[in-house]
DNA sequence: CTGAAAGCGCTAACAA
DNA sequence: TTGTTAGCGCTTTCAG
């Protein structure tokens, strides 16, 4: 195991070969103007010596790090992996590696988040919510001339590359779902309120209920943090009395599973008794059961498309810097028809 | 956006405070044997002009990226998931930085690996199943100079840094207590060949039955590969026939939970026509309906462990290198008494 | 088409 | 306690 002993450069390999270690360089990088003859001895040289080029020398000198960052909030592991799955299919076949950046609390960290990138010496990254509505961290994104896109932003969008999402008319029309469905009380399970898709979404209720000439009862709606946990607690205390609502939407899919564990803990049928709809069409959506009725948010394509504007910028080649992307209502198994209860409006 | 224009270097910072570039070095990096008046100066001056250090440049000199790789294969999202939280754990307060490294098939790409990992420049890897067992990678690893630990590996255990699981007899358990309820006719979805993990857990299986004085049937054998839908489509075949087990042991959760909705739409009930049981405790087996049996696997325990060891040889300290990590059962409600259907045996 | 020399921005070694 | 001098291993001028 040759651990320490010097390690092969360019230089051994160009005495090995007979030439400049510029010429070294340019067969390696693939560089023309170099004779088939050089070329040949110059690859022979390095593989009889074991030669690898040492990345980090590469990159102090092209300032490129080669390196791509994912900022992101904890909540939804689900979430999470479509992001990190999309920005790594994007970046496949690219010589950029991703490197992962939780932050605990990106609302409390703002100002530290850039340094931290600095330090990474990343060269771009995808910016997940609520970063991507930080007008701060992308002020010093840019002061640090770390390229950036962001991921569903909702405002302030023109402050930088961008894939856009409606999520008030995608709740507005998930609200209307159930509406529709002959539910009048409602219960609402918001997000994360330092995420503003948080407002968003409970905006896009509101239009469903004024729509319906339905009101929103402020004990009717409970926060929750876009987790499992915050789902069903907030679940348990809207099941908790007997004048309960017939339908509880909740702003993300992890929620809406705590919210159906709640209600088959409290020997609710969904939907018969209750229906439930989430939001986002995570892998959960589909495994549990029932099945949940959400919309359809193209995570994975927003992020491709976000590594793809990192990339674009990176290599100055042009690309479309602001990207809308479509969502879709998908009726499953856990929203029903609100079952006989008196007339409506306010149950007996 | 004072983007290109030449970036302030530590030199700029040493004219700025009037003291040499090793000073502001010492300084920067909390090395002793500085007076206070000149950290101060030093202080004051890199902020003056907005000095921020060169990462790269730093990398180069020490010989140090501070990144660490995560090398895993694809199969199921919530290992991943859990395998990651583990890793970012331990490194949370360290100076390093997570580079994720997924490999679409590491048993036709084992040769490429480590050169992958050399031009990413890590200083090290957490290396999940199936790479934690092939000697080659191991070998190129350590020619390379890239130090690693092993995740759940299952042969040559001297070969490197390892935490230890006991897959068969943790297979072993979960099948005696699905015979302990009295099934007879059991079938099996392997998980997916490449990984060792699936031969260790058939003959887990293998010993609880051969001490039942059960036979081990080979078309009660199907072939999956760790993910939901080859668990659906196997489950599929073997409940295709009235001749069915009333018992299935998936190898992980993902594939249970394809098992369990293959069931559902072939209208059995679970656990009253068929038990499932499943392995690993991932997010999912807790949110399926019913909850499925399982064997808890302390993969983000074995993470954190395996991010440790690696951090350890990177600082010279010590550590165990030679972790062993305790399973458990985790009885739930996808596993109960087998249905009444003739004595024994082969079913009627 | 090829090579010599000059850095990239930092820290290690050694002096002072 | 502080500064000077060399590099780390590569690519980029710019000559030839």
């Amino acid at each position: 195991m040759a651990q320490d002993q010097r390690r092969t450069t360019i230089v051994d390999v160009a005495r090995h070969a007979g030439v400049s270690t510029k010429t070294v360089s340019r067969v390696l990088n693939g560089e023309p103007h170099v004779t088939e003859d050089l070329k040949r001895r110059v690859r022979e040289a390095a593989a009889a010596i074991n030669y690898h080029p040492n990345m980090l020398a590469r990159a102090l000198v092209q300032r490129r790090s080669h390196l791509i960052g994912l900022v992101y909030e904890n909540p939804s592991p689900s979430y999470v992996v479509d992001l990190q799955m999309g920005v790594l299919h994007r970046l496949r076949d690219e010589h950029y590696r991703l490197v992962v950046i939780p932050i605990a609390s990106i609302a409390e960290h703002e100002a530290d988040v850039v340094g931290l990138l600095r330090s990474a010496a990343l060269d771009g990254v995808v910016l997940a919510p609520p970063a991507s509505d930080s007008p701060r961290i992308m002020a010093d994104l840019d002061a640090a001339g770390i390229r950036f896109a962001r991921i569903a932003p909702t405002r302030l969008l023109d402050a930088g590359p961008g894939n856009l999402l409606d999520d008030q008319a995608a709740a507005r029309e998930i609200a209307a779902h159930v509406i529709a469905l002959g539910h009048r009380d409602i219960g609402i399970i918001k997000g994360e309120p330092t995420h503003a898709s948080a407002d968003m979404r409970l905006a896009g209720y509101r239009d469903a209920f004024a729509a319906a000439g339905l009101p929103i009862r402020a004990d009717r709606v409970k926060q929750g943090h876009y987790t499992h946990d915050s789902g069903y607690a907030a679940a348990c205390s809207l099941l908790a009395s007997p004048d309960r609502p017939t339908a509880i939407l909740a702003q993300n899919d992890d929620m809406a599973v705590g919210a159906l564990i709640a209600a088959r803990e409290a020997g609710l049928s969904v939907p018969g008794d209750l229906s439930i709809a989430g939001f986002d069409d995570s892998d959960v959506a589909r495994i549990a059961w029932p099945a949940i009725t959400t919309i359809r948010q193209p995570v994975f394509d927003m992020a491709v498309a976000a590594a793809d504007m990192v990339v674009a910028q990176l290599r100055g080649t042009e690309a479309d810097m602001r990207r809308h992307h479509r969502h879709e209502l998908i009726v499953r198994q856990s929203t029903g028809p609100a079952p006989h209860r008196g007339i409506a409006g306010t149950a007996s």
